[in-house]
DNA sequence: TATGAATGAGTCTTCATTCAT
DNA sequence: AATGAATGAAGACTCATTCAT
């Protein structure tokens, strides 16, 4: 399933011998998170990390062949869970979508109080540059998953009459991501006063206005 | 006024020695946006930067002191004319503000066209956890002025009877920032299909969908 | 007696636990020589010599004490054998001494045609700036004995008459060496186009040239 | 002229300027030469080659991108040489090719009295083994071309009668050189007890034997 | 006996920055 | 104002060797 990026190093055998072997590639990627999200990527020392993650320099080397690889499998390892959770969210909400949609904005704008959460999203617009192969990949495997879970659901307001027929799926998907995008940005990157800790409040007033210029006049 | 940052080092003082001595720090900024966008702050070296700016290493240091002068200085010089322009453009609107937003919107997706328009905060992005001041310079000096403006046209809108009375004026004015923000991440970052090159089509609807949300029923 | 090289370690005691224990010592000196012919004694890693004779690298310390050992062993062990069929085929031919050198080049010319051979004498030479005494050790234990033992024959022949009197006898003994070090490294090292191969050809005519200047005009 | 190597970085330009900039290609290679020579090329700390060659270890860089540019570089500097004066010393002697062998062979015998006419040599089969590309450069552009200007030389004495017409031009070849890389390697690889220093004795006494094989019986 | 895991000590290479001219 | 030359400090990566089992 992980598509391009460069497949893990972890071996598979026994899971009991020394001490707690099995865990330390988990171990290591979040060390390596923190360090790449709080120096960014070309600034993390791997002696940092491996610090971090209770390891020599070396041993690091011994779960993952350099440093670029750390990247490639960091961002791989947080891939599957947002864009399993984005899909199984928006087809729980097949009944009511007008609220679904309200309370996927909610959760969403939750899940973001946890500035780990764009920790992985900030080290990809970081790295785009340089590595334009992990934009790619994380546009296809993330993003591009979340917002076709999100059309569905729009989609699937339209059909049941809830969401207006000449509404654009496509624009109406993306003013549904860009205020919770600038919302995370604003928190956790730019360190503005956040709205992501009371989200009955700000947030909810955004997609109440969002919400209002989907839905049809009754 | 730029508030925490390092001051401009120096004007170059009199321009009788070679030609242009004058555009020299101009031209070197550029190089180092270039530079810097394309590999990332870190990862950009001062030898490249020079060469694109066509001096030598040694002379870049005759203009900025060092590497992270000129990341500041980068920062500060693209800054004031984005702020003033948002804020131009908000007041040229007071009359019809709906469509002073709609208009504000178009000109923004089509300013964001080119790439060069998000270098600055994708760069900012980038550094934001190592340079943490980096990252409040340009809240504070940009976004936040952007965002001020941008409270002021709806503001005025409710007061025209424009904009309902119920809307939360930050709210609706994140929800306006947000999908442009998207909108440019996801075309120049993650290079996904971009929509900013026929405004006229999504971002209008985009927006389209936000003021219908916005406007008093009439 | 092996002069001033470290002791040999110890054999592998018992050899009651797994399966062939007592070879492996050989096998380790194998998969070393091979390792060290084909990268250098430096380059050479333990682990690949390890992954070569079918042990883990750790193991490979249970017999060799560390990777110099490994070098002094493979030295040692390679030197007897040679030195030991030098001696012999000087002492079988001391009836028709001009015959028996024929026949020692040939069989050397035979013998260097495996690459194997020389592997030992490349190492040394690779290695003698590093370690002089392994060049000592070398040119004690092997190149002086076979010196010595080719010294007797012309002496033997001198003694019968066949190869004239007023020839030094280590200057014959350096004539006789050279070409057939030449051969080798030239086929082997310089990966020049051989004639070990077919040494009725080239060899033959080599030592025949010799063996004329060496003989008694009749 | 210099083959298949890598070429030189060495910039051609203003030869006044700095220091003595010009001559640190010269320098680096020196000691580059005599550290290789010492410790064989893996062994060798590009640091010690600065310090010798009286630079930091960044300087070295500007002038050899990496370790193995040096190796390359070195065995350029010093195979136009060698080979040139083979082949001069060989068209000197057409007149009386056997008197110019001997000539010869003595030159070549007081020249490999010094330690650094091996030097390279001895590198070149040190790292043939990871470095096929290195032999294979130095035995065409070394060797091959000493071996022809021999073999031509040796023609030349079957032309004008006095090397006898069954001689075969390769095989004496060989059996000239060979001699003379035994007692290289004998004298500065394995330190034995040089004949090289007198000439007039050994090595002499050697190729009578050597010339009395090729010459016509008057 | 055998090994997977771990590490300390190193080595090459890079780069921001300085200096002499 | 400008630059070629030079360097100190640092960082990724390697590897012989050890250890716990």
């Amino acid at each position: 399933m992980p598509a391009k990026l460069s497949p893990k190093t972890r071996k598979p055998p026994r899971p009991k011998w020394r001490r707690r072997a099995e865990a330390r590639p988990e171990e290591i990627l979040d060390a390596a998170l923190a360090e790449f999200t709080a120096r960014g990527f070309e600034a993390a020392r791997m002696e940092d990390i491996a610090k971090a993650a209770g390891l020599s320099k070396a041993a690091v080397y011994l779960y993952f062949p350099s440093k670029m690889a750390l990247l490639e499998a960091l961002i791989q390892a947080k891939v599957g869970p947002i864009a399993q959770r984005a899909q199984m969210l928006a087809q729980a909400g097949r009944d009511d979508p007008l609220a679904a949609l309200r309370t996927l904005a909610l959760a969403a704008a939750h899940t973001m109080a946890d500035a780990r959460v764009i920790a992985v999203p900030r080290l990809v617009i970081g790295v785009s540059g340089r590595f334009p192969e992990i934009a790619d990949y994380y546009r296809t495997q993330v993003v591009e998953k979340a917002r076709l879970a999100l059309e569905a659901l729009i989609e699937a307001g339209k059909a049941k009459g809830a969401i207006r027929d000449e509404i654009d799926v496509k624009a109406a998907t993306r003013a549904f991501i860009g205020p919770l995008l600038f919302e995370a940005l604003w928190t956790h990157v730019l360190r503005g006063e956040t709205a992501l800790a009371q989200p009955q409040n700000l947030i909810e007033q955004q997609f109440n206005i969002l919400l209002r210029g989907l839905e049809r006049r009754s």
